[in-house]
DNA sequence: CTGTTAGCGCATTCAG
DNA sequence: CTGAATGCGCTAACAG
């Protein structure tokens, strides 16, 4: 029996001891401390409680990498732009919390990606056989939404509801329609010559939707499309650039919407040290409720969006999925609010 | 040699097909395929080219799980805080984007953990044998640290410099010396009445030494110390509520010293709303100098550390470790400056 | 430079 | 309820 070097036989020294050595220790066969593990109630008590006792003795940690080339993986993977300035954060949280509810982990690959970088960035995850995967909606590239879509897993993007099919499933909110009500919300408060706002638009539908719906807005109203409107860096200081520039090209501007509540705190700033008021010399509206737009001074008109659960839906989308679940929405719209506050 | 029923033999559909199918159809076999993939020089120009091009046809990605299973897998596991409000995205930030650069993969499980659910998550990660792992200093549990220590794979801690020795290796900033500077930095600036406000402090040595600065800065100059100090959460809305009990409770205050920025924004913005100018009616100074820190009226006072940097280098300890090099140092301190604006 | 052999640590079968 | 055999997809280690 003893037909290898014994390797400091006494204890701990995971990594080395797996199945086969607890299941010697508890005089059991391996398959029976694998079903103890993943299906307790398929082992009798008394063996299973000296199967656990072996475990627990030994420190083990059974190996995911192995059991998940047999049974299926429980990874989620998901690619995710950076994480400060832009609500992400409050999506992974809700993703990592929901994986973490159901046994799953969160493959996470962050970054500010080119269409071919984001591909790089896709198969990469890829390679780790995710059960299901969460994309922003910045899958440009056909090859790589065909790449995903032949893989066979579930993905869910969480992106724009209107406009292009998804690969497979969507989590979202109609950008188009929050901007829209946003600007209608402005201009019954009285604003007339109303500005727009955003971060970088190229390539991200979210960001599009909501200048359509801008626009849109400004249409409805039959209020002039003079150019009210510039992109800046999501940063506090582009947000003050911003306001600088508008209110300077269009010296009767009366209120200005920002894509992102970073943007609009940041013009707010802005203002302060030029002794503006606050609506009254202009009004301010962002997008996103963070926490900070509900303390500050004045208060902050913003769009709020559930961004955690937009998180926490994607995942259980895919476990839906994975599940076999019948009857499955392939798209889910989440509400919004407009939280009208002091700024406008 | 057709021993199986041919499934699809056409192409794509990825999962099924492995490096054996892509010898086959490239002529050659299967270990060069692994090859031209892990080492390509090791393969001819004109073999490689065939070998890519069958891949490239295929739409094959190798399974890593699988390579797991013989070479190290290319895993740096952590555990971490909830990403809102805490700094720690930029961290996170900083981790992934120098494990993409050398083509390791972050697996992440973000959460308010207790120190039993941390150990559940810290155990849910070693099951997937991750190649090193990076750890906040939360692991209290001794069970735990043995548990790491005992898994043989590099460890870095972010965490406090100064105080109990480290799993492994680590990397931070001396939270001491920076509030123990701050609070010297203030209290030359003229300020005599100086508080204190931290978030939750149980269990995070950072906060614990951040405290015990301030402290000992106050023993140094000899002003008294009656407790002008608060415990709150770390939202805006607590930096307010702190100001207001300090300030109520201490009539005389007059600067106090957040542990974070988002309370000390917090704090401005109550004073905004009392009518109170800052700092002739109270000075205000934070810690980590975020995005809005520079932006925000009046600009605010903070602890600058390095925390992207901190993450990036965390990862690149691990790496360095695996890699074999020799004389590593355990303990990596970054520098950190005070940030001296108008808000003090 | 390329191929062959063997097996990583589990879990899916199928028998007892 | 438990055990034995077999192989997941890939890659060290060793030939050739």
């Amino acid at each position: 029996m003893s037909d290898k070097p014994p390797q400091k036989s006494g204890r701990k020294s995971l990594g080395k001891i797996g199945v086969r050595e607890i299941a010697k220790r508890a005089g059991v066969a391996p398959m029976t401390v694998s079903r103890a593990l993943s299906n307790p109630d398929s082992v009798a008590p008394a063996t299973r409680a000296r199967v656990m006792e072996a475990i627990e003795a030994a420190g083990f940690v059974p190996s995911r990498i192995a059991s998940s080339m047999k049974s299926s993986g429980r990874i989620i993977a998901t690619v995710v732009p950076p994480l400060i300035n832009s609500g992400i954060a409050e999506q992974v949280q809700g993703m990592s919390d929901e994986c973490h509810d159901n046994d799953y982990i969160l493959l996470l690959v962050q970054g500010d990606f080119t269409p071919d970088a984001e591909e790089t960035a896709i198969r990469a995850l890829q390679g780790w056989r995710p059960a299901g995967m969460i994309l922003q909606s910045f899958v440009q590239k056909e090859t790589v939404r065909e790449l995903l879509a032949a893989s066979g897993a579930p993905i869910v993007e969480i992106s724009e509801i209107k406009g292009r099919a998804p690969i497979d499933m969507l989590v979202g909110v109609s950008n188009f329609e929050t901007a829209y009500a946003m600007t209608m919300h402005l201009a019954a408060k009285g604003y007339k010559r109303i500005g727009f706002v955003s971060t970088p638009i190229h390539g991200n539908d979210r960001l599009q939707q909501r200048r359509t719906g801008y626009h849109a807005a400004l249409e409805t109203l039959r209020f002039a499309d003079d150019g009210m409107e510039i992109e800046v860096p999501i940063t506090t200081l582009g947000g003050s650039h911003a306001l600088a520039v508008l209110t300077d090209r269009h010296p009767d501007i009366d209120a200005i919407f920002f894509s992102s509540d970073t943007l609009a705190i940041g013009a707010i700033q802005e203002c302060h040290r030029r002794g503006w008021k606050v609506p009254q010399r202009i009004a301010i509206a962002g997008y996103g409720d963070m926490d900070l737009a509900s303390q500050l001074y004045p208060t902050l008109t913003t769009v709020r969006v559930q961004r955690y659960e937009m998180g926490r839906r994607a995942v259980r989308q895919l476990l839906a999925r994975l599940n076999g679940e019948a009857h499955l929405p392939n798209i889910v719209s989440l509400g919004f609010e407009i939280v009208d506050r002091e700024s406008t």
